[in-house]
Formats: structure tokens, C-alpha cells, sequence
DNA sequence: AATTATACTATATATTTATACAGTATAATG
DNA sequence: CATTATACTGTATAAATATATAGTATAATT
């Protein structure tokens, strides 16, 4: 995407809002009398530039066939993908594992997240976190003590409180005195971490 | 908003399809190659019962001035307001008492709700609520036994458990071991139903 | 100094598009 | 049984619109 000017800039965003206020996009003639031009080449000529550059697109031929390229707007209220909780595997965004897509504002969790899991079973019960829940995860690497994590071992993907014990042992703590802590010897047996827990959902 | 026929259905979705696709929506003709009419005011009428029922908006002798009228859409993320338990006294939604206000989308727990209510303790513990959630509270005197309640007995108000045990008694569990049953007997003591739970968010 | 991109006015026109008018047919409603 | 809403085809046309062509002027690059 190139460097757009001051008055391409403007010409944009009259395209946005006038898309905003009325649900279609501007003609030439839209744009003059919005932005005082007195000629429709002067929108024309704009409008090119802005579609070489590639901020806009614009159908052939057609009345009104401009649309905007990437705009914010699609970010603003985003869709996620609600995940099971596969026995085996990672919880993985392949469609066949998608249950279905929640609308979520972005920062809905005070932090980024990439997905709703589907909770089975109760072994985090004392976190609050029971049968059915959705908890947000956020993929990532970095876990701090204490984090739940959504944790993968040897094809097992549970819901667990992530405790580093010993530069090498791993221990993934259920919050359910009937569920038993999982130690992991880091060097003996394959440990991934898919990602963390930053949010949680209940629709009851 | 009237009833929508399958027929006029299905030109409103051909809208809404071609604007995701194309940015911009259909002329008559469009919606006529899409939907396999032969005259474009096949299109015109459906249009004009579409605006009639309220449906969409159509910009008069503007080219492709057809909007679609979602009032869910302009609902989707609806701003609730976040009430601290406050001990004596409801919840009121007055200014004093939000805490904040959460951008949330308006169906987002399946059914509507009204605010959402800080929990502060730990008496529903058990049934996955932990102090610093968030409850989605609907305002409603509908209420099943097992329903999880936000009640005021003389001027303190809790999260509980309902269950109607005889006509005149009400008993509000907490799920916690820790508390204890709270029996009340209508006649004697005053007790006000705020609402009920119908999900939950947990910030964490 | 020549070229290119930007930023316009002004005019013209083929094409696109909305929209009215004239019909036909069927199902639902009062 | 008359009326109204739905669901179309077919034709026509005024108005809306994209877009080309011909210019002018300025700032930035090469």
C-alpha cells in the first residue's frame, strides 16, 4: 500500500462516511458536492489514483462501485471461532472443529484473544470455569505461573493451572480435588502449550 | 417490524449477500440475474414491499440507494453498564452506582439482559461464580425454581439459588458449603426479585 | 530542464439504472 | 365474492452515472 496524499486522504474518508450515512458508496457527483469540487473528473481522477494504489477498488462500469479496501470497520466487531475440545489434537480453527462463530467486540478481555474453547468436564470447577463455559484463548508462548492454560500432552488436550516447578517438571493443576495434578518431566514426555485462558463466557 | 414472506426473504438475503461481496448494493437487474426473474420489476416490487415492511431503506432515483434497516446490527454492540453489589439497596442503575460500561453485543448471552452486576463474595462459589465476574443481569419477576436470582431481602441484596418450596416460601440457596440456606417466609419478611442471571463474563 | 504526479475546471456522451405503465396469475382475507 | 397482497413478465424512458477528452496550474523528481 503507497503512501496516499493529504487530498486522497480526504477523498477516502469522504468515501467512508458517505458509505457510514448512507449504506452505498458516493458517485463522482457525491463526492464533488461533498468535498466542493465543481468538476466530476476531479472525484474521477482521485478515485483512479486511490485504486492504484490500492485503497479502494472500483467495479467497471458500474453506478456506485466503489468500495474500500481493508476497511477498519470489518476489525471493529470481530468474529471468533468457538472451538470443542477435541480428545485428540489440538483445538485446531480447521472448520470441521468450529462449532460456531461468536460476535466479540476485540477487546472485549482487556487483552487480545484468537478463540473461544468449548469447556468438557469439570476439572477446573473451584476456577469457576465448569461444563459448557467458553473460555477466550489467547495463543501464546508466554505463561507465567499460575496461568491456566490450554495444554496438549501427548495427544490429550485439557484445561489446566500451569506450574513450573523445576527448570524441566511441569505440573498442570486441576482446580477439582477429584482430578488428580499432572506432573510433566519436560525431558521425558512432549509438552505444548496451545495457548492461555484471559476470558470467560457463560450463556445460561 | 411486519412478517416477511420466504419470497421477499430471499431477495433481502440476495442484498445482504451481494453487499458483503461486493461492497456496494445490487440494482434491480442485479437482484434479478441473482434470483432468476426476468423482468427487473420483479425486483422493484419485492423491493418496495421490503421498504414497506421497513426491512430497507431506498434512497429515491439514487443508483443502488437500497440500505438494509438492522436494528440488530445497529444493536450489536450495545453499551450495558456494569453495577457494583452494592450492600444495602438494589442495584440501581443510577449514575453513582456504575461502575463502568461494557461494550457487549445485544443477543450475545441468547436471550436479552439489562446490566451486568459486579459479584462480590464467593457464596455462589459452586455453581461457577467467583467473586469479580460478571453476571448478566435481565430484569424479570419470571423466575423457575433453580434460577439463579439477584434478590433483596430487607435492604441486602444477593446472588442465589431460588427455589420455591410452598406458596408463601421461598428459599435462596447459595452453592457454596460455606453459606447457608436463607428461608423466607413471605409473609413475614419482603422479598424482591431484581432479576435473574442469564450468563456470565469473566474478565480474567 | 524535462518529466511525472497531483489537483483541479469544463464539456460531452454512451451506458446504467430507477421506475412507471400494462398485463397475467394465484393465494389469502374480509 | 370482491379486494388485497404476492409474484411474476415485458416494454419503455427519463434521469443518474461512469468515463473519456481537452485544458490549466503547481510541486516534486529525475
Amino acid at each position: 500500500m503507497k503512501d496516499i496524499t493529504p487530498q486522497q486522504q480526504k477523498v477516502l474518508d469522504c468515501i467512508q462516511v458517505y458509505i457510514n450515512k448512507t449504506g452505498f458508496p458516493p458517485t463522482r457527483a457525491d463526492i464533488c458536492r461533498e468535498l466542493g469540487f465543481k468538476s466530476p473528473n476531479s472525484a474521477e481522477t482521485h478515485l483512479r489514483a486511490l485504486e492504484k494504489k490500492g485503497f479502494i477498488s472500483i467495479e467497471s462500469g458500474a453506478s456506485r462501485g466503489i468500495s474500500i479496501n481493508n476497511p477498519e470497520i470489518t476489525h471493529l466487531e470481530n468474529e471468533y471461532p468457538i472451538v470443542g475440545l477435541v480428545a485428540a489434537g489440538s483445538p485446531t480453527l480447521a472448520s470441521e472443529n468450529v462449532e460456531k462463530i461468536l460476535n466479540c467486540p476485540k477487546n472485549f478481555f482487556g487483552s487480545d484473544f484468537d478463540y473461544f474453547l468449548r469447556v468438557r468436564g469439570l476439572s477446573m470447577k473451584d476456577a469457576g470455569i465448569m461444563e459448557d463455559d467458553l473460555i477466550a484463548v489467547k495463543k501464546t508462548q508466554e505463561i507465567k505461573n499460575g496461568d491456566i492454560v490450554i495444554a496438549r500432552i501427548e495427544d490429550e488436550v485439557t484445561v489446566k493451572y500451569f506450574q513450573r516447578s523445576a527448570p524441566n517438571i511441569v505440573h498442570l493443576k486441576p482446580a477439582n480435588e477429584e482430578f488428580s495434578d499432572i506432573e510433566v518431566n519436560l525431558e521425558e514426555t512432549e509438552l505444548y502449550i496451545e495457548g492461555k485462558s484471559v476470558g470467560l463466557i457463560r450463556e445460561s
